[in-house]
DNA sequence: GTCTATAGCCAGATAGAC
DNA sequence: GTCTATCTGGCTATAGAC
């Protein structure tokens, strides 16, 4: 069995992650978790509380694969693979979660701001210096390694940040997009692991 | 001097895409255009009837730079380098818009599919034929072309689809950043061709 | 065409019974 | 803890004077 409180979170995020922040309605929160709205203000406050634990909740699942390829002490190619196709497998079972952290910061500045000087944010310095250090040893080429840092991300998350845009683009049904996902798990870190090898 | 509908056009994209459809204010865009909210319905007959403008002249400023990519005689690497810089350029020029095209895309399902209907949809299979042809010739590694032009995508929106996320993880200001997206101009197309050259 | 004033509705939030 | 009923405020939209 699954507590009321529960089963608002659950529906909260479905609700939060289809529709975002303003279209959100708490009635739809309410339908979807099978109570009434009397009970989300009993167990979070108001909207805004509400959905702050919804986001947090998001944010929290999502930094630890963002810090997997921040900090360890694997190399360089070896991170590169494991983080893209970890993080492939992770959104293809969140699909809406990057879609929904991405809006929400650029909708909010203030939530934004909050949300960068949290505890949990994730420190892509380790991983910067893992990289200068190999161009210095000249075992990698001279590339700013916060492109690569970049380039590592929009390969991976672009397609889930714009699923709809992609799909209509391309012509592709959701058999096909999710096929063209399993793709490039492995193409898209042999892709950066080119750009950066000698 | 410049019309009053006009006017208000503008400052609807202001409105529309800092926040969005479900989070713009009918009184907010009256403001940013210095007039009072009866005369947005005076032009508009409704706030989805004013989105729409904005919306449809929006992508209708997209779609060119994206046809430009599909359709055209250059050869692939020229063709690349060609967008991958014009297309920075103009989002560089116009910052807001590839968010909210991907925000209003993902969040209105029924918008979408009338959007993926339009006349000026971009149409991407002539640039899908060109690379298989030369894959064919064996002028270019055997890749998937759809990944091709995927990451031709990712690489060249991503920035500008998750600004806030990209500033705040790699811990940067809006002049790193902009020098950044400089950079990138070329640095982007290098890699496409990297990727697929023999 | 442009304004003020207001209607009408809908969403978030609360009161209070059980 | 859970519900029904209701309040309150804010937002879209309109009426009507000028």
């Amino acid at each position: 069995m699954i507590s009321t409180e529960e089963q608002i979170l659950v529906a909260a995020k479905n609700v939060f992650h289809r529709s975002g922040y303003a279209g959100a309605r708490m009635q739809e929160i309410a339908d979807e978790a099978a109570i009434n709205k009397a009970m989300l203000h009993y167990y979070y406050k108001n909207k805004q509380q509400l959905f702050r634990a919804v986001f947090m909740q998001a944010f929290g699942k999502l930094a630890p694969q963002l810090n997997a390829i921040f900090s360890g002490t694997e190399g360089i190619f070896e991170k590169i693979r494991w983080f893209t196709a970890d993080y492939i497998d992770f959104v293809v079972e969140n699909p809406y979660l990057p879609s929904f952290i991405i809006q929400e910061l650029n909708n909010n500045p203030d939530f934004a701001v909050e949300f960068m000087s949290h505890d949990g944010k994730p420190n892509p310095q380790p991983f910067i210096d893992q990289l200068n250090k190999e161009i210095a040893a000249g075992t990698i080429r001279q590339i700013n390694p916060k492109q690569v840092l970049l380039n590592i991300f929009a390969l991976s998350a672009f397609p889930f940040v714009a699923p709809v845009m992609v799909k209509g683009l391309l012509n592709i049904s959701e058999e096909e997009f999710e096929a063209l996902m399993e793709e490039r798990k492995t193409l898209i870190a042999d892709q950066i692991i080119d750009s950066i090898k000698i």
